[in-house]
DNA sequence: CTTGACCTTGTCACCGGCGTCAACGTTTAA
DNA sequence: TTAAACGTTGACGCCGGTGACAAGGTCAAG
């Protein structure tokens, strides 16, 4: 299928697709006239890159996702350098969470500091 | 003083004392031949951006601060439109602190489905 | 007078994942 | 035959806070 297709299938802009082609992500077949020919097979390996995307992964992140499903897996996080982002993922998340959390602690404090009436922090009442 | 000691003194590059005054921050008068020339009480209003800045907030966050503080206020958040910031700030924390914490159970979800040895999840343990 | 340490403005580069044009070739239906 | 609807590559813009460099002006010390 040609590009305009695959685009309307996966719920991505052409644009995108493109870009995941340069950065090697999704490779087509050319036909004669330089037409990018997709595989149905490649459906469902945009989709992933998607989902991750959608779930704060980046595309290098999705990349031994793809890889993996294009290894005939029949999913991408059947392997284990899949396995490793969402390792190194979790680790990430986790750290940035500790960050967000004390930042809101510094910020409530100086916030219950700058105006004592407002005792809005809504956390510890009911 | 000139900018070159203003930075060295508030710990900053003077590259960033020109982008904060392109940005309507910091005000210098200019001598005689352009050059810059920063108030002592200046000094006390770069270090809130910095300050600031460091907990995460941006330097539009910052306008008010320095504004309440050139108005004479000993403290930056001395001023309505201060604690506005706060409380936005603290909602975007909540907010973002949400989306990270549900993506890390999804992630943490789906390593445990990829890998059902991987049982590494420290939370609820001791 | 010259060197070197300061100052000035202006511009490109970065990072990520595209959106959005431009300028042009191809296919397809009327 | 022609116009619409597709396809191609290439390049700029965005967002934020600088870093780094260019090409020049200024000023104090030797």
């Amino acid at each position: 299928m040609r590009i305009g297709e695959m685009a309307k299938r996966a719920g991505v802009s052409t644009r995108a697709l493109r870009y995941y082609e340069q950065q090697g992500l999704i490779d087509a077949r050319r036909g004669a006239n330089g037409y990018r020919d997709y595989d149905e097979a490649d459906l469902p390996l945009v989709t992933e890159i998607r989902s991750l995307l959608a779930s704060g992964f980046t595309l290098e992140d999705a990349r031994p996702f793809v890889d993996c499903l294009r290894m005939g897996n029949h999913s991408g996080d059947a392997c284990p350098e899949s396995v490793a982002v969402y390792r190194r993922k979790l680790a990430e998340l986790d750290k940035q969470i500790g960050t967000l959390t004390a930042r809101r602690a510094d910020v409530a404090a100086q916030l219950a500091g700058a105006c004592p009436n407002c005792v809005l922090d809504r956390r510890g009442l009911t």
